[in-house]
DNA sequence: GTTCGCCTTGGGCGACTGCCCAAATCCAGG
DNA sequence: CCTGGATTTGGGCAGTCGCCCAAGGCGAAC
């Protein structure tokens, strides 16, 4: 049988789960010890053993689940031959993620909570920066101009697309991916960019 | 003196403004009804006089502030003459709400709390749809193409950049200013816009 | 068999929650 | 003056909260 020690790493890691859960169906803030621990399936006071607080729970099993789903883009990102089919896979996570699904909902409560918790801000900025940089630097190799500032335009543009997605089924992948494809060529002439005295 | 029913009115209101106060500082499901009350400087008890409950306080706080923050966007997009224009102008609203703001936090949480709430939604829904209406109208009075769904794209990346905003404070209206000029180009580059045609 | 240390239990603490309500207060109309 | 209706008060209710802790269970080392 399992040693107590790795029983309890178990329980930790379900409790971390079950957090994560409830995190995104009640929000951030109406998530409780006693029903992290009901829906781990354990005693209430095993959450403070294994956490220091309640909030270092929420904020643990949140940058656990982002971080999975950082790789996960970053994985599909890194077969793109050309920066049209990046765009393609990226908005192919748009549908994965269609901004009422768990970990869409993970993503954004864990982004207001972090205006209120220091640590989670800075676990979630780097994140957020290790993405923008493997973005840029592959829009940069197919010549798409200011490819370090397009890409975090293009990040926060689909994760705002997830948001206001709650609100308006018909933004699909589909219906966004012509016009964001003109954020990826060239710029010329033309536009009254209009410049400050 | 005030009549009775006057003052009633005025507590109301308070109430309103100390609630979406609190659900920009503390986060929706951190409000409590003693909270607002003390705010707003009244007793406890009046909060369920003057509404039916507190998320109806909360919603309709949040949607009062909204409808003011997209009233405020219209009007300075319908000064624009020019589609370069509109964006500098909704650029300049990106550093009016820098993501860590009041407005914008309170927006953050109501677009979360509309995931659970139908009444907020609909609301929400109704404001965003229709700021998108006059946006991509002027688009394509503009001969942006695609006007529509680009003011879609439009409205989603500038929420979307606020919310990033927090986690990387470089990302700053002059930043994005070229990367978001590129959508209002013609696919096929040389297709100059300025002004009527 | 005994001891040791990690893991687990379940209840208890004071504080807070949303909502309710009898009683007090207020002012206009009679 | 008094009455009537709207507004306000402050406490009470049953429930939940985060966190704590004495006590017990359990496998490993000796």
């Amino acid at each position: 049988m399992a040693t107590s020690a790795e029983r309890g790493r178990q329980v930790r890691s379900r409790l971390l789960q079950a957090a994560a859960e409830l995190v995104a169906e009640q929000g951030w803030n109406a998530v409780s010890t006693r029903m992290v621990a009901e829906r781990a399936g354990v005693a209430p006071g095993l959450v403070h053993y294994h956490f220091a607080s309640l909030p270092a729970l929420l904020t643990e099993a949140s940058v656990q689940v982002m971080e999975a789903v950082v790789e996960g883009a970053e994985q599909g990102l890194s077969q793109a031959r050309t920066a049209a089919r990046a765009l393609e896979l990226m908005l192919a996570d748009l549908d994965r993620y269609p901004g009422d699904d768990p970990a869409s909902r993970l993503v954004s409560e864990a982004m207001l909570a972090a205006g209120r918790d220091e640590g989670l801000r800075t676990a979630m900025a780097g994140l957020l920066a290790r993405f923008r940089a493997r973005l840029g630097d592959r829009l940069a190799a197919q010549g798409v101009p200011d490819p370090h500032r397009t890409a975090a335009v293009l990040a926060a543009a689909l994760d705002g697309m997830m948001l206001h997605r709650t609100l308006d089924p018909e933004l699909t992948s589909t219906a966004v991916a012509p016009v964001l494809g003109r954020l990826l060529q060239d710029g010329t002439p033309g536009t009254a960019q209009e410049g400050h005295p």
